[in-house]
DNA sequence: GATGAATGAGCATTCATTCAT
DNA sequence: TATGAATGAATGCTCATTCAT
């Protein structure tokens, strides 16, 4: 076989933590991190246990990586590293995103959530999440303080909890919660600002 | 010598009850449930790990007597045996006191969150906790159809996720987060509903 | 009330020792020595556990008790303190005793042969058991002598070896083992030896 | 450095469960399944007590384990899987065996008896034993039947009782128990019934 | 005598992690 | 790189026994 090089393998390792990655957070979220061990991750990522070793330094490491690429797809979903200001429409359309990226993955944001809720994980959770969500914030704060709104700090955190709790209970109770028929209700509220 | 009589006994049980889940809140509450170890707790509440056994089936069974006792506490807080119509002042006076017990004492209320979110959790909490909320629920629910709301059951979900998501903030945050000046804003959101 | 002497209060410890004998009794043949708890016996004696410390040493005091209780009343049953010679009448019933004894109170038995079975019990057990039984054999020796038997002592051996065969398998089968269409086999056995 | 293949695995895993059989079976032969403890099993085949449970499912699994072997070889040394008709050399060869096969383990025998007789270990060594002896059992009601014998199932019933019962008489006393002079007698009583 | 709270050693079992191959 | 055997500490839980009352 022909020498690989050295990025070739780079390579290699990469897809191989994904696959890893991946099979984690698979048993994690159906079973909860505390109750899933390590030979089950391996079982389902359909390599040994020795070799989940090579690849990530324990269960903890493994739980880490996981939040960290589920930041990076939440990043990339709501488009983080865009700089531009924010429009009404866009405003709008975060909110619909805001609900169905819950909606559509319940699985993953079930065990973000309850992650970030665990006072063992919440550190681990802190240190790898909040960054790019604060540009966003900023983002946010412009837009209101360009609507003229009072205290657009303010309004943001209120608004972020407002969201928040809406996605906790849509977690709770994804069968019958009438999450689209409250969304024309916190978008109304949200452009009622506007127009102050 | 005269061994103790029932009463004595009951006194002493009842005691010793308080005291194992006073040690086991503070464990969990510290370290999670499921970091937290039986001896742990035993060694908080300076008795030995048999004791417990005799106190409380097993580690579950201690985790149940925890959310027992935070929901009768709640519910004595809410006053939730109360049967009367809800007045406009008796739904801000709840407003504040939702953010106020939070703020009170954070610890409970990150606990009380966190089981609620973790998977294997989930059942036993759902099963000791829901039912005195509900009644809670249809009278708020006949509070806004009093009002002339629209969609009444709609709303009271949506201020109850409204109001879980600012606890939920207000204990990742609780030094920085405005929870006073936000108190206003939902406030008035809640009665601009009334005079339609 | 009027003060007991020595005497009364010695009947009295007599009438509870056998309660809790009865009582362990029960629970060991039910779910076997090593699986009652002595919290169970005290139950089902209705006593404390304390109080079972008082009368007995302890768990395997209980034991000795149960055993030595036993034989007891089977030396009773078979009337070992007879000591006159053995007539072929008495020997035909000794027979049908040796099994009905089984038939009437399998669960004593089955307790019983167990317990003769288990290396840790078998020490108690031989200790408190065999001296009763020497007895009957020498009769028995005696009576196959008289009937001019070659080998008296191996034959004794032999027929209580196939008494005991019989008692296992009514044990083990208890509801179709054929030991009434059995009896008159042996039992023709036996006599045929007699007649030489 | 190239993993093991699958074959070494295989081989080694095969040689570790005999390991641990054995170890198991000293130990719990010489002082009773219950009296027994994982630890001590785990000394004794020179292991840690967490790799037991690579191989078996735990202490009940490590008993069935061990009643099966016994089974296997029990059936081996019997030849249950010959399905030729006895003839009377056959059963006087069986009558030698069954007791050769006592004299010459007792140590195996006892707790094969002893677990059979445990109202907890019964269910276990039922599921695992029986089968195999049912067709030798049906052997032996042919062997009646042609023979001309009145009643062949109770014979064999009879027969079978007898030899249990003198095994067991065996193992209560190996040393002094004259098995090789009762040897005759049971044959004799056997062969007296072919020639009616 | 009588109670049951309290102890502490022991148990079966799990599992993250290491290591020889 | 890759395997899974092996370890050992930790865990939840049981129970015979003791002891203050």
């Amino acid at each position: 076989m022909a020498p690989r090089t050295k990025e070739q393998f780079e390579i290699l390792r990469e897809e191989r933590k994904e696959q890893i990655i991946k099979a984690a957070f698979e048993v994690f979220a159906q079973k909860g991190y505390h109750n899933s061990s390590v030979a089950q991750v391996a079982k389902k990522a359909k390599i040994s246990k020795g070799l989940m070793y090579n690849y990530f330094d324990g269960k903890e490491d493994l739980l880490r990586a996981i939040i960290h690429q589920i930041n990076e797809e939440i990043a990339r979903e709501f488009d983080f590293s865009n700089q531009k200001p924010l429009t009404d429409k866009a405003v709008l359309e975060w909110i619909d995103k805001s609900f169905d990226i819950v909606v559509q993955n319940p699985a993953r944001w079930k065990f973000y959530i309850s992650l970030s809720m665990q006072p063992d994980v919440m550190p681990i959770f802190m240190e790898v999440a909040q960054e790019s969500i604060k540009t966003f914030f900023i983002r946010f704060i412009q837009y209101f303080t360009e609507k003229g709104v009072e205290n657009p700090q303010l309004w943001v955190r209120y608004i972020s909890a407002i969201i928040d709790g809406l996605q906790m209970h849509i977690l709770m109770d994804p069968n019958s919660f009438p999450i689209q028929e409250i969304k024309p209700l916190i978008k109304q509220y949200i452009l009622s600002k506007n127009n102050k």
